[in-house]
DNA sequence: ACAAAAGTGTTTAGTTTACACCCATGA
DNA sequence: TCATGGGTGTAAACTAAACACTTTTGT
């Protein structure tokens, strides 16, 4: 147990979503709810990592720790999206169980926190994903999951939709260098829907910010795609109030 | 006191930011924080609605409280859009002892859920409001106010900027029977700038879901305008998936 | 008859959509 | 030489922006 049992604040805490984006789908990040000590036969179900707050810990702290445990990395793309706080949120008796073992504390009601957060996933180490029992699932075919975070995904997808349509925050999910195609393939994951291939790609073109580099994938089987990085600074000098990536 | 002291949870709360729009400018109403006993020199600061969450109460159901309490009001428009934790929000001494005083719990930390509401002005009931020693207030020209109130006011301003852009929710705010030129108005007092006359009625005349009506204003000493209608039931049934009211 | 705000149309520029073929590479 | 995905342009439809005068009423 990292911290004295009396420093969690038992009725808040913080849940991130985690996307995270392999080429192909969009997947989140989840942790295993090992069972616990009063019953073998628990079915063992996914959750989103998470944590009681510790007493005076800010929320984005807290969130920000809770990725730092979990991937090893900080300074990492972190937006608080909602609030879950229905007093029977926290209802099924395993997972009322887990909690109070878990932290320690008595669970009475816990309001959470919700927040996403953007990952390159060839960045988070390795070691501390598989320590933590956590591993990426594809957002379309989610496994049993505790609590209300099913719910919690599903609202996370709708803010991360709604958001890429405003601001360029796709590239935090990319590798620094990425080809367009890539970017589209994000873009329709994280949508839902396809898109027109050529019109993708002008109305990208069209920020200054997304510059092209001289290099080239190779090694592949067909014309190499050309490599693009996101030059944020420039993005942040001009940015013009609202963009409209409404594809 | 409305419920024995205990049932208050000393870490929730839920604020709301009650905007109001008079025909020329978006205001907020704010309810005046009197003076305690311990001080008569405190100056009179104005906060939001709100209130400590009672135990096992739903997070939304708060809000309605709070605003049933303050205007007599049910059934209106409510929209969740943050959460305020940082844990030095509430550090104000003077603020603490009010909060402690008021409530009858200790406070060591609060967090809190900022709602947005959009009401009617006119039908707030006027009785209630004046017994709460509530009052609206241009937000343009806040007065001094406790806590963290100003940010989240700022923070529900920029929420609701962004909203009427996607969502046909300006007619919360306005009567029932509108003109198209009070509806421009309520555009340019929330995004706070000016707007190209012909073509936003244009624009909104487009949209089936607001309706014409035979009346028109009398007693004006100009030409009267012709009030609309929102048809809810019209929009909901062919609702595009997103609304595009970039002004 | 005047003041005050309502209401109206057109032109131009820019954006979105739909759509099909050639290119560069590795096997 | 074939399979694979990368990369390109144009025309038509639509949307946004800029802009000034006439109408209706009360005083």
């Amino acid at each position: 147990m990292k911290e004295p049992l009396t420093s969690f604040n038992p009725h808040l805490s913080v849940d991130c979503v985690v996307f995270g984006f392999d080429g192909n789908s969009l997947k989140v990040l989840l942790v295993e709810k090992v069972a616990d000590n009063h019953a073998k036969h628990i079915p063992r179900k996914h959750k989103l990592p998470g944590d009681l707050i510790i007493r005076m810990e800010d929320l984005y702290g807290a969130a920000e720790r809770v990725l730092l445990e979990l991937t090893g990395l900080s300074n990492i793309f972190l937006k608080q999206f909602s609030v879950f706080g229905t007093p029977d949120r926290i209802s099924d008796p395993d997972d009322i169980r887990w909690l109070e073992d878990t932290s320690g504390v008595t669970i009475s009601r816990v309001v959470t926190t919700a927040y996403y957060s953007l990952i390159k996933i060839g960045k988070s180490k390795v070691k501390n994903v598989v320590k933590n029992n956590a591993s990426w699932h594809d957002v379309a075919n989610l496994p049993d999951l505790a609590f209300d975070h099913e719910e919690i995904i599903k609202e996370g997808i709708k803010s991360l939709q709604m958001a890429i349509r405003h601001e360029p925050i796709c590239f935090e999910l990319l590798p620094r260098k990425f080809t367009l195609r890539e970017t589209q393939i994000l873009y329709e994951a994280i949508l839902g829907h396809e898109l027109d291939n050529r019109n993708f790609r002008k109305k990208l073109l069209k920020a200054a910010y997304i510059e092209p580099l001289d290099e080239k994938q190779n090694g592949v089987a067909h014309k190499p795609a050309r490599f693009y990085k996101f030059n944020k600074k420039k993005y942040e000098l001009n940015r013009t109030d609202i963009l409209n990536y409404n594809f």
